[in-house]
DNA sequence: GGAGGGGTACTCGGATAAGAGCTGTCCGAGTATCAATGG
DNA sequence: CCATTGATACTCGGACAGCTCTTATCCGAGTACCCCTCC
């Protein structure tokens, strides 16, 4: 009831994807864990996530890691919470109005339920917004507010550490 | 992974204020629950939300139920949502970009991070879609739909059962 | 016949258990690197 | 000196527990109605 609707992994998801964005090669989970500081396992999960939703492309091997498979101006907010979130929707309507003893029988449901359709319609406005802003907008303004030498400051600590 | 996000208590919340919405008089969560098929006690708890919320005002004793405690037309299909979600965030930002070896100390942090601005523009435009029909708008395209009698249909069975 | 009082039945409200999903963790499968060896 | 081959160390990927939150349920507190009694 008082927490959010979403999965904390998001954030995570969101937050990893800028870094790769500016980042040169490939960049192992456990390094971008080390850099936020949260659970290098838990954080492996979202990007197994992200694979599996083809944003992400995994190397295996001695100098391997994740890489971005698309520019970053051609993947959206919408698509990072997609693949982590699943594209089921907010809202399921479950065409109570079927049920019981008046329930309206199916041959007679031609149209959506009313309700069904105001949530669609709020949910796709979310989806509209979310899918106007990409991983490259967020990195740019990441530089702008952070300074430019953020990301070249994270790059020399993925090769240090 | 695979479900909503969103209680499942919110579909039938909304289906009880629009039926209610169109009754004389007050009516009983038992019955509402008997005329969706629903768990009755289940159906309480979220009539128990609505209350708390100011939605609806409860009468207890013999002739008791539930009433709405405004018109129909100034409650939005969001006031119900928030009422029995909560009105915490679907996202909630942990600001992440504080943590970790290269964390923004706070002192630098003056604007919001740029992504959870993104996630909470989104929800505003959510929350705006919502915002703008209201009860009394779905209680009208149900008698558009499910034809004019339906109402007038539910209160006689709930006079009779 | 009318008014008052008590009983009753019905209502809501919060406190109480079971189930599902998110959070967090672990170990096995696979591969590029590196070094050693032989030609 | 160069190519081959094997060992190595590092990576991802999926399978495995703990815990919070949603779902579902129950019983107690409170109130309006109804009937019986008394005036």
């Amino acid at each position: 009831m008082d927490d959010m609707k979403l999965s904390g992994g998001v954030e995570w998801a969101i937050h990893c994807c800028v870094v790769l964005s500016r980042m040169d090669g490939a960049v192992p989970a456990g390094k971008l864990a080390g850099l936020h500081d949260v659970s290098s396992s838990y954080l492996a999960k979202q990007m197994q996530a992200l694979s599996r939703g083809g944003l992400v492309r995994s190397l295996q091997g001695h100098a391997g890691g994740y890489v971005l498979t698309r520019p970053a101006d051609q993947i959206s907010i919408l698509d990072v919470v997609q693949a982590v979130e699943g594209k089921q929707p907010l809202f399921v309507c479950t065409e109570i109005r079927q049920r019981g003893p008046l329930g309206t029988p199916p041959e007679k449901c031609l149209t959506h339920c009313p309700i069904a359709i105001a949530m669609m319609t709020a949910e796709t406005a979310w989806r509209d917004s979310l899918n106007k802003i990409t991983i490259g907008d967020l990195a740019h303004q990441v530089s702008s507010t952070s300074g430019p030498e953020t990301f070249q400051t994270i790059q020399h600590w993925f090769a240090g550490a």
